[in-house]
DNA sequence: GTCTATACACTGATAGAC
DNA sequence: GTCTATCAGTGTATAGAC
């Protein structure tokens, strides 16, 4: 066992630079799009040569897929708390909550998902028409099984999903827009807190939750 | 004077031409962004050769610059059925509307622009600081004095707004990610219909209204 | 006003020394 | 595994004949 600061295997190394890697690219492609951003320049931002990146990432496509790919999985994963809720008021109130964090977290991300699907989704096409399609459809059961409870009001599960999808990462998206008519300044934490909260009210109350089911959410 | 079908003075030509080329450019860049798009393309769609488009515009930026604007007057003009009516039933109602029927007729034109505010709007940048800050300061006023009349609850009317905006353009901007999770298929007029009225139905029930007057604006 | 031919710059990708 | 030098291909833009 090495006690070497920097042990750096080959698989270590690799591991590293794949790292700083993707994470550049993710950078440079949410800022240039696939078209405008250059191995060049995602190079620079690694702190790499140039020729390195194809060492690791055959082509730009291939670098550009993982990149799709790991944002993918960060909204599956992350949307698993939608689950496991009793009803409607913390299902879809933690749902909201957490799909705002991550177009705080990670706006980069939401941004290349953004343009991959504008563009008519060339690389990721497949990861629409498989497991977005299932996770939608298994979702819109659980909404449909808290509206046969009585739960909620009869609103279309999908239209309602769109709109949460549409209205939280609207929030990273066009988050430029956004800071502009905030003055030229980024949210700050208190900002951020009222846009979950209206946003939940807005949405909860539109769904026929009572005020004292998504009083209850707020935090304290 | 002549009555030759094709009068075709140079005036008239130049303008059959840009209009022609900016329509081109429109879908391309939407389809392509800016980098991915190229002037040979917009030459090929539309149907000149690819000199000519510098002869009318100087450079593929300037083009560009040409396509933004226009999509942004469409918005602003669309956007004054938003005033003029007695409450927030009927305007923000007709808003919704109006801003669903353009995300169907102008795809291209929402993208186009989501793409431009995504990049941090290089090129209409002081669009957003002078023209949509304004529209949108006097929007909310007029949101504002609707709270103050008890007319409807006391949500912040920039982030209604902001929903309002996220989730009427998502149906343009991720309208290939809705066709794919309708089977591939665009939404039809039926569909369209039940987009419109969940979309209204969840944001009007949500600031308080009552179900009369949302039921009101059913159209019959 | 139209269009072919071309100049010039840049990008993705690779070869090969270290 | 790193990195300089370089190739082949493509894109924007322009010159100049018609």
């Amino acid at each position: 066992m090495s006690s070497d600061p920097r042990p750096q295997t080959k698989r270590e190394i690799r591991q590293e630079n794949e790292r700083i890697i993707l994470q550049a690219a993710e950078k440079v492609f949410a800022e240039a799009g696939f078209g405008g951003a250059t191995m060049q320049l995602i190079a620079d931002v690694a702190g790499l040569p140039k020729a390195n990146l194809h060492y690791y990432y055959s082509t730009k496509e291939a670098l550009y897929r993982r990149v799709v790919e790991n944002i993918f999985n960060i909204w599956l994963t992350a949307a698993d708390t939608f689950e496991a809720s009793p009803g409607p008021a913390e299902g879809i109130g933690k749902y909201i909550d957490a799909k705002l964090e991550i177009s705080r977290s990670h706006p980069a991300g939401s941004k290349v998902w953004a343009n991959e699907v504008m563009h008519r989704a060339p690389v990721i096409q497949d990861y629409l028409e498989t497991a977005l399609a299932e996770w939608t459809d298994s979702r819109i059961a659980v909404i449909n099984g808290w509206i046969d409870k009585g739960l909620m009001d009869p609103v279309d599960p999908r239209h309602l999903l769109y709109m949460i999808w549409a209205t939280t990462q609207h929030y990273a998206d066009f988050g430029h827009q956004i800071d502009t008519l905030n003055g030229g300044a980024p949210l700050n934490d208190a900002q951020w807190a009222d846009v979950k909260h209206n946003v939940k009210r807005i949405i909860l109350k539109g769904i026929g939750l009572a005020d004292h089911d998504i009083e209850a959410l707020r935090p304290r």
